[in-house]
Order: structure tokens, then C-alpha cells, then sequence
DNA sequence: GGTTTCATGTAACTAGTTACATGATTTA
DNA sequence: TAAATCATGTAACTAGTTACATGAAACC
């Protein structure tokens, strides 16, 4: 499992809170591992069990306690083991992949709209990594440490969504550009 | 669910048993979503139970019956419905970013391999790919139906593997040229 | 006075993985 | 004679999702 070690490098730059974390995996490695806030304080206390975290109790006042992390050196060890050992490629899932090869079965229409969907959800996301690189690394052959690996991983978000954009716009111009032939073209509400 | 519209998909095109679909998905559909056998058979039983498949036991000799799965009307029905439903674009899981953000806390030779494996493993992948582009989909612009929708899914796991390829490459180069100036450059063994 | 934020939690669920079992048949 | 292929299954587990609850504070 990798959140427990997403959480561990998190959690090594700066403790924190699950709500927090929660709220910092929105915005960097949740990019390539979300998790909702549930999963979050589930795998904490698992780890405090397992000795990799100590989690210390923090009164407020006004709000509720809020229990910090930080990795133990047990945790740490577990982190740098993690990193030494290989990791397998993993399985690609894309549902939109599915949905085009459903195609031919169901209403073609609404499949270009999704994929419309998809195009513009992508275009923003790469925006947005844009944007960061932009602003928090303008440089980057200077970049070093934890600045460096964090650009890197951007890099990555960058990559696969200009990719996936550019997929989108290779599957619409195929899929209006051809009418199917399979089916009558021009034909509103086709009956079963 | 995905994996109940990608066997219904598989079903559509042609009927099978769940021991065949979890050969046929290693091929094709299984590029964008796999599965293991036991997934297969339990999502079939579902599937049978929910009216969208029919399961006809086929007796055979020497070897043990096989239960051959047929979508029904509902299952077409329902097939249709899932492609008109908008999709959510989805989480993107990538074990390899977390573990290059988690580079400064651990043994970074280690990870470079590490890294090096996974460039190899999608220079696999593209290979195959590109294997099948060439033998099944040599004129695309002819393609129509089904054929040109499985060429365009083929695309997307083009598109994909090449870019991880790049992304390797791109990290690669920018961990293995900068020594991390965090740490001692030339030392072998870092002592925490 | 209604929504958002902070902070954590229980409970019930769906999805997916790993290990093991059966037993005949074909291939090396 | 050992391994792989065909074909399906049980059982136990880990991972992840969805819905709901609590309660004060700050913001509009």
C-alpha cells in the first residue's frame, strides 16, 4: 500500500493533523494519490499502532482537539525501506477507454459530449499544474532536494494531462469526422 | 462499476465464459481495466443475479463444464444507459510520483533504478502496442464500428506509454546530471 | 440566520487482492 | 513425471467509498 507512505513523506516535511493532510493531498501528491479524509484518519491510527507515527493531542481553543503526527524514526526507516524496495508498474484504469469501446452499443452523441467532458476537465487540470510551475518553479535547472522531486512529479501531471488532452481531440476528430456506418447517420432517437 | 460495463462490452461482442473473458481481457480491454479471475467470475454471478447476463452451462469432455454468459436485452439495455451517463474523469494512482517525492528520505540510487525499471517496463508496453497498431490497424483512416474504436482505446495506451516513457527519461536525466546537494555528493553508505 | 471552516469520528458498504483447492488433460 | 492449461470456486483479507453525526466558530 502506498498511502501509508504517501502520508509517511508527507508527514516527514511537516507534521500535521489528518484534517490537514487531508487537506495538503488536495494540492501535491494528492495529484497522484487522493484520498478522502476517512481513508486518511483510518490509515493514521493504523500507523500509530504499527509505531511509524506518534500522534500527540493538541487542545484548541474554540475548536476541537486536533491530534498531530509526526514519523518516528521506526517510521522513517519504514519510509527509506519503502523507497529502496522496486515498485510494479500497476494497472491503468480509464473508464472513458472502456466507454469507447462500448461505443458501437450505445448512443454515440452522448459519448462525443463525454468525451468533450473529459477534454475540458483535463485542459483546466493542466492549467492549473501550469500555473504552479509557473509561479513556484521558473528555474528549473536550478532546483534541488525536495524542490526538484516536487517538480519532477508536477512535470509527471503535466505529461499524462497534455496527453490525455491530446487523446481527447484525437478521438473527436474520429468519431465526428466518420459517421459510423454501422448505424443509419442523420438518425435522432434510435429505437431498440 | 466499471468492470460490470467492460464485461458486458466483451460479452456484446462476442459471448464467453468468465475463464475466457480473463484471457481476453489480458489483450484488450485489460489495458485499460484489469482483473483478476476471481473478480470476473464474482461480477458475472452479480451480473446473472441482476437479470443482465444469461449463463448457459456447457457440458464438455474431459474437461471441466464451462458457464457460457450471453448479455440479455436488460443487459444491452443497461450497457446503453452506462455510455449516455456522463463519466467522472477520476483519480490518477501513481505509486513511482509518490516515491520520487519521498526521494529525499531514502537511498536515492536505489530509486533511480527503480525509475530505470519503469522505463523499461512502458518501452515494453509501447512496444506491444505499437505491434498491434502496425498488424491489426495498418490504414486507420479507413477504420469504422468497432474496429476504429478499439483503435482508438490502442491509442490512448499509446499515447500513455509514451509520455511515462518521456516522463522516465525526464527524471532520469535530472536526478542522475545534479547531484542533490542535500547530501554529501560521491559517499556511499549515508549514516542517518 | 444560513453557510463554510475546523476537526474527528462511526457504520455500512463496494471493490479488489491473495491464497488455496479441485481435477482432468495436454505438453515437455 | 513434472509443469502448464482449462475451468471454476471458497475464504479471508485489504483498500476505498458514501452517508451520516457532532459541535463550536467565523463569516456574510
Amino acid at each position: 500500500m502506498a498511502l501509508e507512505h504517501a502520508l509517511l513523506v508527507a508527514l516527514t516535511e511537516r507534521s500535521g493533523s489528518g484534517y490537514e493532510l487531508a487537506r495538503r493531498f488536495d494540492k501535491s501528491i494528492g495529484f497522484f494519490h487522493g484520498a478522502t479524509h476517512q481513508q486518511i484518519y483510518r490509515t493514521l491510527r493504523r500507523m500509530e499502532d504499527a509505531g511509524w507515527v506518534e500522534g500527540r493531542p493538541v487542545p484548541q481553543d474554540g475548536r476541537p482537539d486536533k491530534k498531530l503526527y509526526t514519523p518516528s524514526s521506526a517510521g522513517r526507516d519504514e519510509l527509506a525501506r519503502w523507497i529502496a524496495e522496486p515498485t510494479e508498474p500497476g494497472q491503468l484504469r480509464n473508464e472513458l477507454a472502456v466507454k469507447i469501446r462500448a461505443a458501437a452499443h450505445g448512443d454515440r452523441d452522448a459519448l462525443v459530449a463525454d468525451v468533450r467532458r473529459h477534454r475540458d476537465a483535463h485542459v483546466e487540470r493542466l492549467g492549473i499544474y501550469h500555473a504552479i510551475e509557473a509561479r513556484d518553479f521558473p528555474v528549473p535547472t536550478e532546483l534541488d532536494g525536495t524542490d526538484l522531486h516536487q517538480y519532477l512529479v508536477l512535470r509527471g501531471g503535466i505529461r499524462v494531462e497534455a496527453g490525455f488532452v491530446e487523446w481527447c481531440d484525437e478521438v473527436l476528430a474520429a468519431l465526428t469526422a466518420a459517421p459510423t456506418r454501422t448505424a443509419a447517420p442523420h438518425t435522432e432517437g434510435s429505437s431498440s
